[in-house]
DNA sequence: CTGACATATGAACAATGTTCATAGAGCTTC
DNA sequence: GAAGCTCTATGAACATTGTTCATATGTCAG
């Protein structure tokens, strides 16, 4: 065997993210579905029963590539964010952040499909819990929208704004998902784009009225 | 044999509806995961080969199953329509209607959770198409909406508007998809109810500004 | 009643996740 | 470097699944 001495602990990382790799590889070429212990083993360059000594089933293994998913989704709209411009007004300003956010969502989503969608399409066995580390990062997506969302509706007390960035998240979540669904026909790329502004532009300009 | 052309005789069309309901049933009990082939022919009361003797494979069953919720949903939406009451313009009796459209939705998939989410969750394997039936099934939801939707944006093109309704979906999809999600802490019902309200609201406004 | 066709059956197969007895790698001690 | 000890990696073996197919059973015309 080639390969230089390592120790121990270091060659368990190495599978680790090796199995990542392939579990993240898998997903985006052939879905979700398509990984499967005997091709992973293969891929990653390890025995079948060695990714049971890193971790506990499957599922685990594809929650780190979830959690690593979410991390890089997180990246990507932290760049929008910069994008910054100056703009007429304060609630002009934020209004056009929401969109650039949901833009840069949907651009995330496009861009990796199949690993976005396993972020969602993947359900444990009944029973079953979420890690609470996997919860609260996705909980941070939407405290990203909670931020934005702050000079539009200002009087909205603390609490009440989270719940309503969750509903805005999960609104133009809906957009993405069903207008990248391939069972009802995949909208144009473009077309997509339009909508979002034109939803989160309406959203956001209701919200604008009830303020008061 | 390829296929299953056969000669649908009284004892098929019975057992055809057992099987859908006992596919039904558990979904509704244990999710869309805990269809399987042995627990499906012991509750319809049948041999475990005779399942392929009227659907070609469990994807098969499970898209009957699907079929029959999607007529029951709409059913539900129908319901909801008809709740009609005098209002002060067209346009504000129109976004009442899309209010009720969207609560509507969401109270069906709050009382049949398991089989909704199955509608969504379910995916056939890689490279088989969606029957054009299904399809057509699901379309039909978009265009209640696109009724609805016609006195809000009376100057918007055909198409275009067909376009808006299935955004419009969309996005209360999202709001009850995402609220209902145990992953992320389900929202309670009352709150969930008035984020719908808020939001729709929110974008129907938004949207007949643009109007002129 | 008999033969010919149709239908139902469940044992057997293939694909898959997971386990575990065993082989072997690395380390310590002489 | 040999011997012994510990910890890891291995892949054959098992359990659970969807699906098939040779066979048993039912049906019905003549």
């Amino acid at each position: 065997m080639i390969g230089l001495p390592t120790l121990p602990s270091n060659r368990r990382l190495d599978l680790k993210e090796r199995l990542i790799d392939a579990a993240s590889s898998l997903i985006e070429a052939h879905g979700l579905g398509s990984v499967k212990a005997r091709p992973l083993a293969e891929r990653a360059g390890c025995a079948l029963g060695a990714i049971y000594t890193v971790f506990s089933d499957l599922d685990a293994l594809i929650m780190a590539v979830s959690a690593r998913t979410l991390t890089r989704l997180e990246a990507h709209l932290d760049k929008s964010e910069r994008e910054d411009e100056a703009s007429a007004s304060p609630t002009e300003a934020a209004r056009q952040k929401l969109v650039w956010l949901a833009l840069a969502y949907l651009d995330f989503a496009f861009a990796h499909r199949a690993s976005w969608r396993a972020l969602f399409e993947h359900r444990l066995p009944e029973g079953r819990p979420v890690p609470d580390w996997l919860v609260a990062d996705q909980a941070r997506l939407f405290e990203k929208v909670e931020k934005v969302l702050q000079p539009l509706v200002p009087q909205l007390p603390g609490p009440e704004r989270a719940i309503l960035a969750r509903s805005l998240f999960s609104a133009v979540h809906g957009l993405v998902l069903l207008g990248l669904e391939e069972k009802l026909g995949v909208m144009a790329f473009t077309t997509l784009r339009d909508e979002i502004v034109r939803i989160v532009s309406a959203m956001a300009r209701g919200l604008e009225e009830t303020r008061t």
